[in-house]
DNA sequence: CTTAACCGATCAGACGTTCGGTTAAATCTA
DNA sequence: TAGATTTAACCGAACGTCTGATCGGTTAAG
């Protein structure tokens, strides 16, 4: 088995980062190579066109992004509650540490291409999805729990998206992104509804 | 004053759902055009430059973006709970009716440029939304009203931009597009938590 | 006879991609 | 082990095409 060279490994790091911030038709190879100070052709040495470098960029991601997850979703045990509070707080911080991660995936909703949507489809259902949906079937046995997860993710992911521009609404603090805040704010609303007040 | 014309109107019109579907740099002047049955000469004696074309387009649809809102928020009365149903619903049934203007949002977050995100902030600041804040703060004055505001639009906006993949998901049935049903499902949430279970 | 709307031809630059090299390390052979 | 050969990594120059933009013209309505 033929292990991937260092500087290859190197360039699709650097334009998973790029292809993030700029989208796949706005980042072009030359200055892909220029970050990666390297020439054009260097790149056309370890990928033979950009939409192979694009797919095994997002081929990488994809198949390690489960690694992203600190604890399984019934790891600390605990009821239903517990639980719910863990898997938020984790969903919040790695939102809020990979922002490259959630910057890509919305690129590739938006431009929606039938074959790689598939993918994303299929990179989704990964044990804390499955976990997290049972979670939401033992809370409420009577909902429909492919709508309950898909919002309730929406809330975490909707809200650091935003912060491009919530940064220029009135009353903006920093603090208003850390994750344990947010995640605090969410949980609140999951387990007692908008007019739910947590401790005391 | 000059009024704008008619073929102007019909290109700022195309442009509007061609930049939600490719983005700013996908969207070429040439597509753009034949999309219009036009040439690309043309389009230069309506707008001296894409760049002002696309922020033309901006503008247009910022401009008159709560004409989307059917009745404002405290038209029907009744209580909060009432007032958060019928706001939900409207919301819903906006980006359900309306995914151009939900793609060329989330576009521009994804890009950043400063100034635009300053006009879109400016944008957001609708009666409505201020009124949806004014309507969280009086369901519960302890809690932050700007991260439930955001945290709960999110709820709606990514369950519809995840439609693209979510069609590949297993069980999927058109049905849970329906704006009534997703409406009803966020508003159980929001009104008792996770575990609640509207009528009996 | 002015003006708004439109067109074909064309420009310079940027784009993805290819080609023929160079270098240095790794591998093989006498 | 010394020399020959292969290989991986890289580069500069160029290719044809696409891109945003410009220019000088035509048409028809006011």
């Amino acid at each position: 088995m033929t292990s991937i060279s260092v500087s290859k490994k190197r360039v699709l790091t650097i334009a998973y980062k790029a292809f993030a911030k700029h989208g796949y038709k706005a980042l072009t190879m030359r200055s892909l190579a220029a970050k990666c100070s390297m020439t054009v052709s260097s790149l056309y040495h370890h990928f033979p066109s950009k939409e192979a470098l694009y797919d095994e960029v997002l081929d990488d991601i994809y198949k390690d992004n489960s690694k992203y997850w600190q604890d399984p979703i019934e790891s600390k045990g605990g009821n239903w509650e517990e639980q719910l509070k863990n898997y938020i707080s984790n969903f919040c911080h790695i939102i809020h540490r990979e922002p490259d991660f959630t910057q890509l995936m919305k690129r590739e909703q938006l431009d929606a291409d039938p074959k790689r949507m598939e993918k994303l489809a299929a990179s989704v259902l990964t044990t804390e999805y499955i976990g997290f949906e049972a979670l939401i079937k033992k809370a409420n046995p009577n909902c429909d729990a492919r709508i309950y997860v898909m919002t309730i993710l929406g809330m975490a992911l909707h809200y650091y998206e935003t912060n491009q521009f919530r940064c220029y609404l009135p009353d903006y603090s920093e603090e208003m992104e850390t994750p344990e805040l947010v995640a605090e704010q969410i949980t609140n609303i999951l387990i007692g509804g908008i007019t739910y007040r947590g401790d005391n």
